[in-house]
RNA sequence: GUGGUCGUAGCUCAGUUGGUUAGAGCGCCAGGUUGUGGCCCUGGAGGUCGGGGGUUCAAGUCCCCUCGAUCACCCCA
């Protein structure tokens, strides 16, 4: 039988990082690392740690982020099962947005604070920086409208990057306008591109029936040539959103973070108004987007609540961040170490060994030894290529005499001490 | 879903116009040191050359099919 390989565009995570043909998977620690910088970035910001589940019901997710989106309408790992359908979640806003409804948490008063780490699902063809289980970390400011809410969910985003050891990235900017403006930016773009239409590509004309803002992050030159002339989302955009959307970027300003405004940023899930952003690296070839967001103060309605709660996240694209420490080669955890190594000798030694690993591992050390019953020099090989601190050496004259030989593989030095001072004697040294 | 590129040891790769038992480096295992790691030396294990079919006296090498990987389109994190 030949053995079993990991499903096209998953992957696993190992204790070494390894080559996954075009991509390096970072080594656990890394991505231990990236969850611990999160979790200690987004607690500065008072934000408290939120998991759903991975299934959730297909619809929340049809209607959350919209029946005609690609994501909905090609890319879900969705199936039935009796008389539900479940759909493996393929982002975390909508299951959030389910969460603090169905728990009221509302009634935890002020502004919630919430944020995720976990895997998503989308049945995309794999590519580099994109895979069909990848890993999203996000926050969901929920309950509150006000401009700092924006500014702080990008901030945040922005402090997590730095916390990493970035600095090659780029942040774009946009505002949608409100649910009246957009309507009618859409009605214009329509007016504007159907006597065009036979220059526009297929998938760009059939959009014009099901999706049009999206033509307006077309990657086609002759598109965008054409879309050089048409109406411009921001003179359709109401008051209030132009007053908000000012005030997010003298706030972006005052916290010293630079954006470009891009009037053809539109992002691909139709809950999103006023607000939208984008963080690029230009390190990571076509998926170059390692996080994005915006307001989506239409969502609650879409999924069932009776009143709008207002709301402003990102998510960001865990793989495309490492590949993008790896780019820029930030610093990452050293390899682990073990404190002490037991290197036993016969029988009788391999039988106090264990015993005396486990007095150790009591007293807080790490601790390893041989289990295969291999000669000293394979052991001691084992335990340099474990980093070794120490290696306690105990054969039968020690096992007699009750002494181990406690060896510092750093400077060499070896001397003869009682079990009862090993830990003693490591503890000083490390 | 569409297109380009690529599949030889665990990893990175050599393999000449088809020519005998398919190689190297790293890694792994063991020995050199009957109880001392890293460096060095020696040896070993490990490959149905992605799979199937074809051409040929002879195929890792040429042809066809297929599977897989990858990059790009598309989409998005």
């Amino acid at each position: 039988m030949n053995a079993f390989k990991s499903i096209p565009g998953t992957f696993d995570i190992l204790p070494d990082g390894y080559s996954n043909g075009g991509d390096e998977v970072a080594p656990v620690r890394m991505w231990l690392h990236l969850e611990e910088t999160v979790r200690s970035i987004m607690a500065r910001y008072g934000a408290e740690e939120i998991r759903t589940p991975i299934l959730e019901p297909t619809e929340l997710i049809a209607r959350g982020i919209g029946a005609l989106t690609d994501i909905v309408t090609k890319e879900m790992f969705a199936f039935e099962r009796g008389s539900t359908n479940y759909v493996m979640r393929p982002e975390v806003t909508a299951p959030v947005m389910r969460a603090y409804l169905q728990h009221n948490l509302e009634q935890r008063g002020g502004t919630q604070r919430l944020f995720y780490i976990g895997p998503c699902f989308r049945a995309e063809r794999p590519q580099k920086g994109r895979y069909r289980q990848f890993h999203q970390f996000g926050l969901e400011l929920i309950g509150s409208e006000d401009p700092r809410a924006d500014a702080e969910t990008i901030v945040s985003l922005r402090d997590v990057l730095e916390g990493l050891g970035l600095s090659r990235y780029t942040l774009r900017l946009n505002s949608l306008g409100d649910e009246q403006s957009r309507p009618a930016f859409k009605r214009a773009l329509v007016d504007f591109l159907t006597p065009l239409a036979d220059q526009l590509s297929e998938i760009s004309r059939n959009r014009l029936a099901s999706n049009p803002l999206r033509i307006l992050d077309t990657k086609i030159d002759t598109e965008r040539t054409l879309l050089a002339d048409a109406p411009r989302l921001s003179d359709f955009i109401d008051e209030a959103s132009r007053d908000h959307h000012a005030m997010v970027k003298s706030l972006l300003d005052a916290a010293g973070l630079a954006y470009v405004e891009d009037p053809f940023l539109v992002r691909g899930l139709d809950y999103y108004s006023r607000t939208a952003f984008e963080f690029e690296s230009p390190l990571l070839g076509a998926q170059s987007s390692i996080a994005g967001g915006g307001r989506y103060d239409l969502l609650s309605k879409e999924v069932g609540s009776k009143q709008a709660v207002p709301a402003v996240g990102f998510a960001a694209g865990m793989e495309r961040i490492l590949l993008a420490c790896a780019a820029e080669q930030v610093a990452m955890p050293a390899e682990p170490r073990v404190d002490v190594f037991i290197v036993a000798l016969g029988d009788a030694s391999a039988a106090w060994a264990f015993a005396e690993a486990g007095r150790l591992r009591g007293s807080g050390l790490k601790v390893a030894y041989d289990m295969k019953g291999r000669s000293m020099k394979a052991q001691m090989r084992e335990a340099n290529r474990q980093r070794a601190r120490f290696v306690a050496i105990v054969g039968d004259d020690e096992l007699v005499q009750g002494v181990v030989q406690l060896k510092d593989m750093d400077g060499g030095n070896q001397e003869t001490v009682s079990p009862s001072a090993i830990a003693g004697r490591i503890s000083a040294a490390i």
